[in-house]
DNA sequence: TTAATAACGATAGTAATACTATAGCTTAAT
DNA sequence: ATTAAGCTATAGTATTACTATCGTTATTAA
C-alpha cells in the first residue's frame, strides 16, 4: 500500500495558490517551513519575513507562490481537507454498511493524526494543530463571498458533502444532515482546542481522542435516529 | 419590567478592561460606536484610529480604556455573555420543569436578538453580528492561556455552566454536558454564519432562527437522551 | 550549443498599524 | 484657590504587509 500511494498528489484548487508550490523544490519548502512556523508562533505572529529567513531566502519569492499570509493559510488548509478526503475514501472502500462508513469518517474528524509518511515534505501532525487553532480564521473575513466564490473552500465543502450523503443514505428523512455534518467537524476542533486550553467547557481530557469520537459518534446516531 | 430593569448594569469583569468604559460618557461612546465599527468593517479593518475620528478624539483617549484592540473585543464578547447569562435568568425564572429551562436556554443561544432598551448605548442586534463573526478570534490566539488566567472567558464560561447544570439535572448520567453546551454556543455561531456564506455547509436558511433552534434542540434532546 | 525564458535573490521603498510618550488644557471636587 | 483626574494634541517608533526593480542563475527548447 506505501509503495503505492508513494506518488500520490494531494491535490489543491488553482485558485488558493498563484504558482503551485507541489511542483518545486523551493515550494515544498515553503509549504513544508511555514507549517512549522505556523504551528510554533501562531498566525498573528507568523510573518513571510520570519519563513523567509527560516528557509533562506527573500519575501519576494514567497510572495511568487502566494499571494498573502491568508492565501498560505487557506492552500494548508484546502491540503489538509484534500488529504482527509483522500483518507476517508481509502478507509470507506468496499464497506457496505453505511453506519460502519459514518463511524469512520468521525473517527477521522476527531482521531490521532499520525504522520503519514506518503507526504514527505507535510508535518501532518503540526499541520493539524493548525487547523484546530486556525482555521476558522480562513473564513472568519469581510472577503468570505470573495474567497467562496474563489474555490478557497472547495475541500471541506467536498469533504462534508461526502459524509452528508452517508448520513441521507441511513436516515433519508433526517432534515438537517449538511448541519449536522459541519457541526461535528467544527466541534471536533473547538473542543480539541477547549481540552487544552479552556478545560472547563468540555469533559474531553487532552489527547483522547477516543473521548471525542465517543462524544461525537453518540451525538450523531442519536441525533439522526439509529 | 422595563423600569425595573432600567438601571441594570451588565457587569463585565475587571481584567478586561483598564478603565471601566461603563463610568464615564466618553466610555460608553467608545463601546457603542467600536459595535457599530466593527460590525462595519471587520475586526482586521477596524483600528483605534478610526474609531477616534468616529467619535471625535484621539487614539490616546480609548488607550486609556482599553489596552489594544483584542481586549476592547474581549470587553464586547464578555459584555454580551454576561447579557445572555441575564436573560437566561430572567427567563427560566420560577419554571419548574428542567426541560423547559434547556429549551429557554437553547432558543437564547440560537434566538432571534431584539434591542433591548434596558441598554441604551448598546445595539446588541449588531453585536451578535460580531459575536458570530469575530469571537472565536478572542480565544484562537497564543495568548489564550494568559487570557484565561486573567479571567478573559469568565462570563462565557458562567453562561456555559449554567447551561450544562440544567442537564445534568435533567439526565444525571449524560457523560459529556460541558462538551455539549459548549457545542451548541459554537454551533449556533458557525451555522449562522454558514447560513449566511457558505449555504452549502448547512440546511438552515438565512435569519430563521426557528430552523436553527430546531437542528439544535433535536439534537441535544436526543443525544441527552430526552 | 546557444538562446530564450522562467525562477530566484538582493535591495529598496511605501502606507498603514499598533502602539508609546509627553505636554498642555479643562473641569470638577477639596 | 489648588489639586488632580481626564482628555486632547502632537510626535515618534518598530513592524507589517506588501510592491517594484533589477541582476543573476538555472532550466528548457531550438
Amino acid at each position: 500500500m506505501k509503495n503505492l500511494l508513494a506518488n500520490l498528489k494531494i491535490k489543491v484548487d488553482e485558485k488558493v495558490y498563484l504558482k503551485d508550490p507541489d511542483t518545486s523544490e523551493k515550494g515544498r519548502h515553503i509549504v513544508e517551513q511555514s507549517i512549522l512556523l505556523i504551528d510554533e508562533l501562531g498566525l498573528e505572529s507568523f510573518t513571510f519575513k520570519k519563513l523567509a529567513e527560516k528557509i533562506g531566502t527573500t519575501e519576494a519569492t514567497i510572495y511568487r507562490y502566494f499571494e498573502s499570509k491568508h492565501m498560505l493559510l487557506s492552500y494548508l488548509i484546502s491540503w489538509y481537507w484534500s488529504w482527509l478526503e483522500y483518507r476517508l475514501v481509502f478507509a470507506t472502500n468496499n464497506i457496505r454498511s453505511a453506519e460502519e462508513r459514518l463511524k469512520i469518517a468521525i473517527g477521522i474528524l476527531s482521531g490521532k493524526v499520525e504522520l503519514d509518511m506518503n507526504f514527505v515534505h507535510v508535518d501532518e501532525v503540526a499541520l493539524q494543530k493548525i487547523v484546530v487553532a486556525e482555521s476558522a480564521k480562513v473564513y472568519l473575513t469581510k472577503e468570505v463571498d470573495d474567497n467562496n466564490r474563489e474555490g478557497f473552500f472547495y475541500s471541506y465543502k467536498r469533504f462534508c458533502k461526502r459524509v452528508a450523503e452517508i448520513i441521507k443514505e441511513i436516515n433519508p428523512a433526517y432534515k438537517f444532515p449538511a448541519s449536522l455534518v459541519s457541526t461535528v467537524a467544527e466541534t471536533a476542533h473547538s473542543q480539541k482546542f477547549f481540552s487544552l486550553h479552556l478545560p472547563s467547557l468540555t469533559n474531553i481530557s487532552d489527547n483522547k481522542e477516543s473521548q471525542l469520537m465517543e462524544f461525537l459518534t453518540e451525538m450523531v446516531f442519536k441525533t439522526i435516529g439509529k
